[in-house]
Parts: C-alpha cells; sequence; structure tokens
DNA sequence: CCTCATATCC
C-alpha cells in the first residue's frame, strides 16, 4: 500500500507497526519507518512509541532507545515500552539501571513500569530491589492492583521467598487464576508440595478457572513428592478435560524428566505433532538430568533437521550434555552457534559457558568468558568459583569469593559448596572451617547434608582422620551416605582400616541398592587385603542382583571420541597402542623412578599378576593413544568415569615429564593437570 | 506498554 504511494494515515501505521511487533517482521516494520519519515517527517508520540515496540520486539534495542532519545515528547507509554523492551530483551541489568533514570528523571513509574521491572526483578533473583520495588508500589497504592500482585508474588516466587509470596497472596483485594496458579507454582517451586495440592483442591472446590499452566504448576508437585501413580492421575485428568495444549505437553515432559521417566518422557514427547523450541528443549533437559547425554546430542541434530531454531535455553541445555561428555569439541561448536546468532547476552548463558568449558579442562578459556561477562550474578560467580575448585586452584576460588562480597553478592548454599569443595581439594583445612561457620554466622544459611560431607571429605583428604570422625559426631544431623563415602574414601587413601570398616558398614546399611557403594566397600577391603571380606560383599552385591559400571576412560581426537575399558583389545590402533605402552614401561624402567604400587590392585592375585593388570588400566590406554595421535607438544585430554587410581597417578606424573606433554585428567571427582612429572592435585587427590 | 511454562552453579 505504502509502496504504491499512498499516503498513510498515522492510524494505520500505528496499527501495521503494532502486527510487526507481534510478528516479529523487522523488515516491514523498517519500511514502515522508512516512510514515516519520508511523509510525515515528524511523528507524534503514538507513531514513536509504535515504532519503539517494534524494534524492542524485533530484538532491536539499540535502534529502540534511539527513538526513544529522539522523541520531543514522551508519556508513560514510551518509558514502559523501553523497560519492557529490555526485560524482553533478558537484559535485566539495564532494565533495573532504565528503572532508576525513570525515578530520577521525575517520571512516576506507574503500575505497568512495576509490573515490568518486577518480572525483571524475579529473573534475576534480586530480592533486595525487588523489596524496595514493592514498597514503592505499596507506597502508591498499586498494591491492590491485581496484575502488580500477581507480578510481585511471581517475583518473591523466583527470590524462594515463600513467605513474602504468600502474605501478597493472602493480602490481594481479588484474586484471578493466574493469582492462584502463581501461588500453586509458589508452594511447588519451594519444596512446599503437599500445601500445592491443597491449593489446587480449594481451586477445584471453588470451581474457579483452571488453565493448563496451573496443571504444570500442579505436576510439578506431584514431581516433587514422587508420586508418580498422582501424576499419571492428574496426566489423565488433562486430556479427559482437553487442557492437554502444547505448553501443557511440554512441562509433562519436563515433569517425568525429573521423575526419572524417561521413557514416559519420550511418549509424550513423539506424540506432539508440532514440537516447538520448548518440546525440545524439556527433551533434552530430560535427557541431561537422567545421564543420557549423547543422546541429547542427536536430539540437537534432529531440532535442527526439524527446522526449529535452538534459542538460548535451548543450547544451555546442550552445553550442559557436553561438559558432561567432556567434549571440547561439541562444546566449541555449540559457544560457535551461540556468538553467531549474538545470545551471549545473558548471565545464564555465560555461566554454562564456563562450566562447559572447565568440565572439558580448558579453564583458561573460562577464565576468559568470565572476565568478559557484562554483568556477573551470583550463578556465574558460583560456577568460576567451583570450576577453580575442580581444578585445584583453591586459592584462586577463596580470591573469587572475596571479590564476589565486594560486589555485595549474597552467596547462596550452593556458593558455599564449591567453595568448600575447592578447599577439600586443595589442602585448604582451616580456610574450609572458616567459611562453614561464617556460612551460618554472617549469612543464616543452614548447611546442607552435602556441606557436611564436603568438610569431612576436607579433613579426611588431609589425613586428619580422627579429627573427621569426631566432626560426624558432632553433626546436628544424622550423617548421610555422601558423609560415608567421604570419610571411607579417606580412608582407601590415608589407608585407615579401623574407620573404613565403620564407614564400610554405615554406608551399606544406609543404601543398600546403590552398586557404587559396594564397589567403594570392596575396594577399600582389598587395599587392606582382607580378601575373605571383598568376597563378601561381592557375594552380598550379587544377591541383589546389583553390577558395577566397569572403569572406563576416553579421549576426544578430532571429532570422535575413543573409549577404552581395562586391557581393552577392540580399538583398531590396538597394536599400536600396547607397543607405546611397552616403550613407555621400558623408558621408566631406565629411568629408574617408577614402581608399582600393587595395593590399588583390587584382586587377590600374584604380584606379578598385580603389575600386569595395572599396566593395563583404562586411562593408561588412552594417553598412550593421545601420544601416538595427538602433535607433539600438544596437551592430552582424558575423561574417566571412576576416581584415578594412585598408581595411575604416579605413572602419569613420570609420562608428562617424560614426553613433555601436559596431561589433563578429569576423573569422577576433579580434574589433574599433569606437567613436568608433578600434578596439580599436590597429592590431594 | 505488563504478569503465570522450558535452561545455567548442587
Amino acid at each position: 500500500m505504502h509502496k504504491a504511494g499512498t499516503l498513510m494515515n498515522s492510524y494505520t501505521a500505528v496499527g501495521v507497526l503494532q502486527a510487526c511487533a507481534e510478528l516479529s517482521l523487522l523488515k516491514l516494520g523498517m519500511e514502515i519507518h522508512a516512510s514515516l519519515l519520508k511523509y510525515n517527517r515528524e511523528f507524534g508520540i503514538y507513531e514513536g512509541n509504535a515504532l519503539a515496540v517494534m524494534y524492542a520486539k524485533c530484538g532491536r534495542m539499540g535502534e529502540a532507545l534511539r527513538i526513544f532519545g529522539e522523541m520531543g515528547e514522551k508519556d508513560n507509554v514510551s518509558w514502559n515500552s523501553v523497560l519492557s523492551g529490555y526485560v524482553q530483551n533478558g537484559l535485566y541489568e539495564e532494565a533495573i539501571g532504565f528503572f532508576y533514570e525513570m525515578l530520577e528523571s521525575g517520571f512516576k513509574p506507574d503500575q505497568v513500569s512495576v509490573i515490568s521491572i518486577a518480572s525483571a526483578l524475579g529473573r534475576l533473583r534480586n530480592l533486595l530491589i525487588g523489596r524496595e520495588v514493592h514498597a514503592y508500589a505499596i507506597k502508591q497504592g498499586f498494591d491492590s492492583d491485581l496484575q502488580v500482585g500477581n507480578t510481585v508474588m511471581d517475583m518473591y516466587t523466583k527470590c524462594f521467598h515463600v513467605i513474602y509470596a504468600e502474605r501478597v497472596f493472602h493480602q490481594m483485594p481479588a484474586k484471578d487464576y493466574i493469582s492462584w496458579t502463581t501461588v500453586i507454582a509458589c508452594y511447588a517451586q519451594n519444596s512446599c508440595h503437599m500445601k500445592a495440592l491443597e491449593m489446587f483442591r480449594e481451586v477445584q472446590k471453588g470451581g474457579m478457572e483452571v488453565d493448563s499452566m496451573m496443571i504444570g504448576s500442579v505436576l510439578q508437585a506431584c514431581s516433587g513428592l514422587e508420586c508418580l501413580s498422582l501424576l499419571k492421575q492428574i496426566h489423565c485428568y488433562t486430556i479427559r478435560h482437553g487442557l492437554l495444549d502444547l505448553v501443557l505437553q511440554n512441562t509433562i515432559i519436563d515433569v517425568y524428566g525429573e521423575c526419572g521417566k524417561v521413557d514416559h518422557a519420550f511418549q509424550v514427547f513423539e506424540r506432539i505433532e508440532n514440537k516447538d523450541v520448548v518440546s525440545w528443549t524439556s527433551m533434552i533437559t530430560c535427557c541431561v538430568h537422567n545421564g543420557l547425554l549423547n543422546k541429547c546430542l542427536s536430539l540437537f541434530t534432529d531440532m535442527r533437521n526439524d527446522n526449529v531454531e535452538p534459542d538460548s535455553v535451548a543450547l544451555v541445555s546442550i552445553l550442559a550434555a557436553t561438559a558432561g561428555l567432556s567434549s571440547l569439541v561439541k562444546g566449541k561448536e555449540i559457544h560457535g552457534h551461540l556468538i553467531r546468532r549474538s545470545l551471549i547476552t545473558d548471565g545464564s548463558v555465560s555461566s554454562s559457558l564456563v562450566d562447559m568449558y572447565a568440565q572439558c579442562g580448558n579453564i583458561e578459556n573460562s577464565f576468559k568468558i568470565f572476565d568478559r561477562a557484562r554483568c556477573k550474578d551470583l550463578v556465574l560467580w558460583t560456577t568460576m568459583i567451583s570450576a577453580c575448585g575442580m581444578h585445584g586452584r583453591g586459592k584462586d576460588s577463596i580470591e573469587l569469593f572475596r571479590e564476589m562480597q565486594e560486589m555485595g553478592l549474597i552467596p547462596d548454599h550452593i556458593t558455599f559448596l564449591a567453595l568448600l569443595y575447592a578447599c577439600s581439594h586443595s589442602g585448604l583445612v582451616n580456610e574450609g572451617k572458616h567459611y562453614l561457620e561464617t556460612m551460618t554466622s554472617e549469612y543464616g544459611l543452614e548447611p546442607w547434608p552435602e556441606h557436611y560431607a564436603c568438610v569431612v571429605d576436607l579433613l579426611g583428604r588431609s589425613g586428619r582422620m580422627e579429627e573427621a570422625y569426631k566432626f560426624i559426631k558432632s553433626m546436628p544431623i544424622e550423617p548421610t551416605t555422601a558423609v560415608w563415602c567421604a570419610l571411607l574414601g579417606a580412608c582407601r587413601v590415608h589407608l585407615n582400616h579401623k574407620l573404613g570398616e565403620v564407614a564400610a558398614e554405615k554406608l551399606l546399611e544406609l543404601e543398600p541398592e546403590n552398586p557404587g557403594n559396594y564397589v567403594l566397600v570392596s575396594n577399600i577391603f582389598a587395599s587392606m587385603g582382607k580378601w575373605k571380606d571383598v568376597e563378601m560383599v561381592r557375594t552380598r552385591m550379587q544377591e541383589r542382583g546389583l553390577r558395577k559400571d566397569p572403569a572406563c576412560s576416553w579421549i576426544e581426537v578430532g571429532n570422535k571420541v575413543h573409549a577404552f575399558v581395562a586391557r581393552d583389545t577392540s580399538h583398531a590402533d590396538s597394536v599400536a597402542i600396547y607397543t607405546m605402552l611397552d616403550e613407555i614401561m621400558q623408558r621408566l624402567e631406565m629411568d629408574g623412578g617408577y614402581v608399582e604400587d600393587t595395593r590399588f590392585v583390587l584382586h587377590d592375585v600374584r604380584e606379578e599378576e598385580k603389575k600386569r593388570l595395572l599396566h593395563g588400566h583404562s586411562e593408561r590406554l588412552a594417553i598412550a593413544f593421545g601420544l601416538i595421535q595427538t602433535p607433539e607438544g600438544t596437551a592430552i585430554r582424558i575423561t574417566k568415569n571412576l576416581r584415578v587410581c594412585g598408581d595411575c597417578h604416579e605413572f602419569t606424573k613420570l609420562v608428562s615429564k617424560l614426553f613433555d606433554r601436559e596431561i589433563v585428567v578429569r576423573d569422577a571427582n576433579r580434574f589433574h593437570h599433569f606437567r613436568g612429572g608433578s600434578c596439580s592435585c599436590n597429592g590431594f587427590w
């Protein structure tokens, strides 16, 4: 129409711009912009607002700001358009800055402004400013507004503050189905599952409107209660009442995933005809949580073949999978995607990149991403602290924690977990004890069982076995399996038989269905030479029909992952690998620095046979393969599913010196950087 | 112009 030269009236232009905003039609929107400039030269407040909204919704915040800046006259809609634009584009910090700008410029934020900023604060989990905004809303009398109430309640929910959210709910003069949905979600997401179900019963009793999102929250509560039958019941209820729309199907995939029912999730997923990004993301996340990491990568390929563009949430899920697989090649590929689509704007993407690089053994890149991140939120700091911990850089973790405090961020439980973990893996005993104390005294955080397990690990790893045992006895909670595992692991390293037996007994008593426990216990008896006890544990395990995961190591060369089990001969280059291993052994013997430590052999066999078994450990095969296949001087990165054995640890040190190679090994617990004959773990492995 | 679903640190 405008191409034909017809003069567009402003009413039409605004209407078309609104449609462009809704449908993300940037090109058409820009044409309208151009023709407005051409025919109207000066446009009024309505056109300006519509243009700003169009640009914001098409992801062009810079352009939206320019329009806003050039507008002579501004009303509340103009300010709010920019504010909500920031929020929709995930630029939450900028939204906060803009909100303060509104206040300073003398413009009084209205209900809509409060709604936008509260939603940003919820996503940032910023309780501090959140309360400030809430107080402002009350002062202005906005708190009686239904939508303000709903949004503020949601903000408190996302900040994990049930009590405030609850209070807002009860004080609201009127409630709609979104209020009820939000309060149910609040209970479901903050471990008050029974309360969530009670609220839903009230909704049903009152004959109120039920939509698919409310059911979604109810389902989350069921999954929190691990009540599969109730979950299935509600699943059927939604089908009967015709509530099963795409959003709910996506939620159901998610909930089944949380309950470990991957098959159920797949059934729902496959029945969806028009799968959207969320469907694919939910299915990928389900696989990540249930350890089906390779399946994640194939789903990602299928998704792209299905012409669904992955958004940042989908890519973050995939990054978690590549991190778990230690696949630096795949991880970098996803990083490339994010760069090309300029999606590295929010903190969560940076966090998962930092985590991915750390878990793939490349902590230097983690630091690069971290340093470049514009706004660093708590999760990003925590991720970096944890990354340093994994790589035995405890001092760096502590330094980061200090910087984070200086920035005014409030650490949460997970931050302290990362910090304690870092201390334990670097032998920083006093520091670790100090932080356990601090988390309660300064931050009022009640330690979780995981924190206590970390401290037991900290004391045990440093050889303070009696102190560790005393600590367990003095804990205000019943020791969990993680606590006994930590003690048992330390007993194995420091060869403490007495406590080892205590821990072993407790462990099998508390969790008789976990095969990993039997392996741990059997290993400790083996290291003591108590072969009868080893036999007894194996029998008990077999009686329960449990099987252990075989030890396995893998290395990524080019675009392929090469996996090895102990004494593996299935690899195509097997002959070359064993020739390489023989050569290494000969050279080590000539040096005279290596003596096999057969205490790490877990079978009752002759001494010579023990040595033979050590030589066939899976990580040695992977290292030999790495030496053959990768260019001289480059780092070799190995991943293995179990903890690295003491003898292989020595062996790898010597190989790193002999071949002048950096060898990075990720075991079940942490990273080891071998260089020039020593390891970054300094013996705290 | 605005609120309720999917993801990141255990």
